[in-house]
RNA sequence: GGUGAGUUACUCAAGUGGCCAAAGAGGGCAGACUGUAAAUCUGCUGGUUUUACCUUCGAAAGUUCGAAUCUUUCACUCACCA
């Protein structure tokens, strides 16, 4: 195999959808012969002030481009964000102020250098050209499209049949997005699956502004939440963050199921295609516990976003908290005066937000003191320190003076 | 602008004068079983030292012994017409 070939295999691993994949070999072809770079883009609202693992899917295939000739165009949608994009959402999105935008922004900037090679990375924020624009140029970019187009969009019918809201401003999302591949002259646009009407958006725009091309478009797959159900979003609050704790990174990897688990090796792992085959075939035929080979995969990731070692520190702390029952090493404290009510003290540690919920759970015999389950609801406690344990996740030492 | 329909807990959704802290489903939490996986079974899922009381059904005011339920005003959403 050539190194065209060898770099369109990587280049394609993993992703849902690829259109005008020819366009793409012809970039790697004149990058290999002539030595030219093409323009890869990608977008991400600043909606959050941290990056997830999901998140990292696109950006993990941004840097295999970077290997191949791509120039990466990192687009921090400031202009954008405040609009906020309708892709996946069940109604209108929350207006952000600039202030928050930018804060976001500086974050995303310092995370995606963990992973993308600087001088090989434009950062551009949208609002430079959107504002020049102006109403008119808005006008006559609206102009390109049609309601009935718009209305084709999965999302945007179904909350049309069922009679949800749709702002006027979402119709403008597509296009603005659309926009920035003429402003900036892309070759290729990588997104999600749930981005396809966007990206397309992009290309045709690419051709009514005479840009001379229209660019490729490359969908990855949208990784699943923790829960398997939902795609990983900060406000499901089902992500892993890529500046979680290490432990905590860990032990949610760790929670999710075997089958999502190869999804995870698939879209996340530095592992090539054959070795994940390997791996599953060992695990159907009982060569290889599913859960080793959780393991190694969430040491991999802890790896890669702390420092070479840590996942494993992770992996001991992991087992000797859930495998040997025993506490965490960085269990909270809290002080709390003699005499108080067991379940006050559960919520002065913050570990319920009632004492209702705290009777609750003491008659469902979730809250171990000292690593024996309590029946008395009524106790108050006396002085001493307690090592409490509330379900199988939340901790507090208690020191009652 | 006109006409009609609607707004119930985290989400969907029942309830149309008292038996309503409000059915049911999903989600979540907990217990059992496990690999803190999945699946399954069981229980819980407004607050308060809790056989009781307090605050909730878009907002406010009213009718009533008693209101999620009836009346009025306001806000918001949707459909049709313009």
């Amino acid at each position: 195999m050539n190194k065209i070939q060898n770099a369109l295999e990587e280049i394609k691993r993993g992703c849902a959808e690829i259109i005008d994949e020819p366009r793409i070999e012809k970039l790697l072809t004149n990058y290999y012969e002539n030595g030219e770079n093409y323009f890869v883009k990608a977008g991400f609202d600043p909606t959050a002030p941290d990056l997830h693992l999901g998140h990292y899917v696109l950006i993990h295939k941004l840097a295999t481009f970077q290997r191949f000739g791509g120039i990466v165009q990192f687009i921090i949608g400031d202009f954008t964000a405040s609009i906020g994009d309708p892709t996946g959402k069940s109604e209108t999105r929350k207006i952000l102020n600039k202030e928050d935008i930018l804060k976001n922004a500086t974050t995303y900037k310092e995370q995606i250098f963990k992973i993308l090679d600087k001088d090989k990375t434009n950062i551009v924020f949208n609002s430079k050209w959107l504002y020049e624009l102006g109403i008119d140029g808005l006008i006559s970019l609206a102009s390109n499209m049609t309601v009935a187009r718009m209305l084709e969009r999965d999302d945007f019918s179904k909350r049309y049949k069922s009679n949800t809201p749709i702002a006027i401003s979402e119709f403008t999302y597509p296009l603005l997005q659309g926009y920035d591949s003429v402003y900036l002259k892309s070759d290729i646009e990588l997104g999600g699956t749930d981005q396809k009407f966007n990206l397309l958006v992009g290309r045709t725009l690419q051709k009514v502004y005479n840009v001379g091309k229209e660019q490729s478009v490359l969908m990855m797959p949208i990784l699943d939440g923790l829960d398997g159900v939902q795609k990983m979003s900060k406000s499901l609050n089902n992500y892993v963050g890529l500046q979680d704790e290490a432990n905590e990174m860990f032990a949610k990897l760790m929670s999710i199921s075997d089958d999502l688990m190869w999804e995870y090796y698939n879209l996340l792992s530095i592992k090539n295609a054959n070795e994940i085959n390997q791996m599953k075939e060992d695990v159907k035929n009982e060569k290889l516990h599913p859960k080793k080979a959780k393991e190694d995969f969430a040491k991999e990731i802890v790896d890669r976003f702390h420092s070479d070692g840590d996942g494993e520190k992770a992996r001991e702390e992991f087992n000797s908290i859930f495998q040997k029952k025993e506490l965490p090493s960085d269990i909270k404290e809290v002080e709390i005066e003699d005499g108080t009510w067991i379940a006050k003290a559960i919520v002065i540690a913050k570990l319920e937000s009632s004492t209702s919920a705290v009777r609750r759970l003491i008659k469902q015999n979730a809250l171990k003191i000292d690593d024996i389950a309590l029946n008395d609801e009524n106790l108050k406690l006396k002085q001493g320190i307690y090592n409490i344990k509330l379900g199988k996740k939340r901790f507090v030492k208690l020191k009652v003076i």
